[in-house]
This record gives structure tokens, sequence and C-alpha cells, in this order.
DNA sequence: CAGTTCCTTAGATAGACATCTAATTATACG
DNA sequence: CGTATAATTAGATGTCTATCTAAGGAACTG
């Protein structure tokens, strides 16, 4: 759960171990296509592609451009490097399987809900420290996302988002330039 | 279906987009394990590591040793690069999206079962040609199988993997060398 | 602003699959 | 041989999810 890049690699094939989506991802690492070119290929509804689209905009894979009523979907490959390196690194592989913390679990199932939504923001530092580093865990090491983004991936967690990624900049867990945030390598977190 | 190596990369996602095959695959990353020593550490029954065990070995990314009674896994790391080659280069990311072919999956769809079992090997040069390409599809360019590995697979499909294999090796798909067999590159099979 | 186009959301359904218990197979050891 | 240990197979169950239809925005077009 904690660990580094896990939620994230296990996010990314998940999203990729399904006919559909690998057939879209290979689709638009060709071209970027509309909702409905892709639903027209793949002899899909649209709802369908609509909901594939979610699924690898949330692993930050595809992001979309509007047009007028039409959206123009298209890969982002820093996402795809940044998560081979994750994955073929060997120290990278043997950290996946890093043992359960228990106070930290225990931590997290008090504060999680069965949804996965926070509950609450712990007021003890030591606890809300564990509960940004799980709120950390979605974002890869190595690709750079929009404050937008950033809020998106939050809000799944928890209505406020703009305080968490505040939280998140001030415990050096993500940085920030220009509109632009980042995972910060674990080793330069702050203690606070 | 017929795609370079489309049935093998959405093999391999399909089975790490499963936690608890994703931290067997980091264990084993680090060291080879045994069956308990897995149950023991995920906190699962051992049928269910066996489950496991057995998807992990389908896709070639883990073998086993056996001593004694007990069967120590351990990962294929030739499997992990192939696989990232397939993955990341450019072209082969386009290659997934091939359209499908009509002819093909009409002789397709009338030699193959609901169950994915080879019904009859085709008479006909043509539509043996046809089904050949798909037993091949398994098998990833720039790895090398054991003969029995290769009748392993081929026999998912159909009982009779001696000649399967031999056809394969004729078609100019598969290539052998001293017990160890590997898949050509299809711009050098045969047209027969 | 009424109609059209494209997309998304909601809700329902069917199929896939992760996991378990129970039973079976395979190997080792007296 | 009989017992013990490790693994696999069979079968059942509950959960997850891919897909659909229907309905609800959102942006352009005359």
């Amino acid at each position: 759960m904690l660990d580094t890049n896990f939620a994230a690699l296990l996010g990314f094939f998940k999203a990729m171990g399904n006919e559909s989506r690998l057939r879209i991802v290979g689709l638009l690492a060709a071209d970027e296509r509309s909702g409905q070119e892709l639903a027209e290929l793949l002899d899909l509804k649209e709802p369908t592609i609509s909901h594939h689209i979610g699924v690898l905009k949330g692993i930050g894979l595809v992001k979309s451009r509007a047009d007028g009523v039409t959206h123009w979907y298209s890969l982002q490959p820093q996402t795809l490097t940044a998560l081979s390196r994750a994955m073929f690194d060997q120290p990278g592989m043997v950290a996946l399987a890093a043992p359960p913390r228990s106070f930290d679990e225990k931590v997290l199932s008090a504060f999680i809900g069965d949804d996965g939504s926070l509950k609450q923001i712990p007021a003890s530092r030591r606890k809300r420290r564990i509960v940004l580093e799980w709120l950390v865990d979605p974002f890869i090491e190595g690709r750079s996302y929009a404050e937008s983004e950033v809020n998106e991936t939050l809000q799944r967690r928890h209505w406020d988002s703009a305080t968490l990624r505040r939280e998140l900049v001030g415990y050096g867990m993500l940085a920030r330039e220009g509109g632009q945030y980042w995972r910060r390598p674990k080793d330069t977190w702050l203690a606070q």
C-alpha cells in the first residue's frame, strides 16, 4: 500500500490488462482519436469508450483536448517511460514486495473508508504524514502533473483537494514549479 | 488476434494486473520461494498461490524447480526484457491496433471452439497457415522456450502438440536449436 | 433559443476471476 | 507399505468490472 510505486504500477497493469483498453492505447500511440472514432474502430458503444478513457486518464496515460463538442484523446508517453523505469529497475521490482507495516495500516484503516475515500484529515502530525504518504501513492515519480490533474486525483479521496495539495508540497512529497507538480523521491521528503 | 505480440502483451498485463500476483513477482525478483513461503508471506492459502503461479508460468514469467516435495519458484527475467521491448518500441505499440481481417477471422472461428481449443488441424494449406499464426501468438519474440514449454502451451489448444510444433518449425514461425525454441520475426516466415 | 452532435453519468446485467474448502496426487522417510 | 508433507485439481461462492440502454449535460449551428 505504502510502497513507492506499487499502487501506480498495479493500476497501470490493471488498466492495460483489458483488451479494449490495450487496443485504445495502441490506436492512440499512432494518432489522436475522438470518442466516436474509437467506438467505431473497436465496435463498442460510446459510453463504454468513455468508461475506458476514464480509466486511462486515471493513470495519467491519456489526456484529452476539447475542440467544440468533440474530444480528442492522445497518449502521454512520459507516463509510459516513467513506468517502464519503475518496472524494470531491479531494486524497483524488489521494492514491490515490501512487507506490510502495522501502525501505518491501523491509521489508514481508521481514516480511509471502504470506498477508498479519506474520511477526515488527521490532526496529529504523525498520522497526517501517513495519510499523505498514502495520498501521494498514485503519483508516479518521473512525470509531471498539471494542477488540475493533481486536484482531480486528490478529489477522488477527499473534497478538499486544495488543502491536501498544499500539505503534500509542505511535506516535500510533491514539488511545484510554474504550475506543474511532480513527485519527489522518498528520501527527500521532509520529516516535519 | 493475429497481431504480432498482442495476445502475449495482453496476457502479461492481465497477469500483472492483480495485486497478489504482482506481489509474488516482487518477491521472486528478490529470491526464489516455495509455495508455502508465498502463501505465508501473502497471507493466502496454498491453492490460491498455486493458481497464481499457474498464471505466471502460463506467460513464461515464472519457472519452477522441484526439490523433493517442495517446488521452488523463480523469475525468468528474459521474459520481462522481451516484453519491455515489445511494449516500448513505438512501432510495436502501433501494431497493437491493427484492424481485424475478415477471411482469417472466419477461418479461426470455424476451427476454434468457444473454449479456445483447436477443434481440428486444417488440411488446406492456406487455412493451416492461419491457424498456425494463431498458435504462435502466445510465444514472445526475444525469449527462448524449452521443448516441454512449447508442448505445454500448444496442448492448451490441441492434444497433438508434437505435430503442431513440427508444423510451426516447418512454416518458419518457430526456430529450433539444441532443444531450445524461439519465435522468429514475422518477415522471415516461409510462404509454403 | 430550438435542434443537433458528441460525450458523460446512472443504473442494470452478465461474465470473469480471486479465493476458499475438500479431495487427490506426488515425493520422501521410517 | 503407511504416514507425513507439499502441491495441485475440482468445485463453490462472492466480488469486480466490461458492456449496454436510457437519460442528462455541454457546445456549436442556424
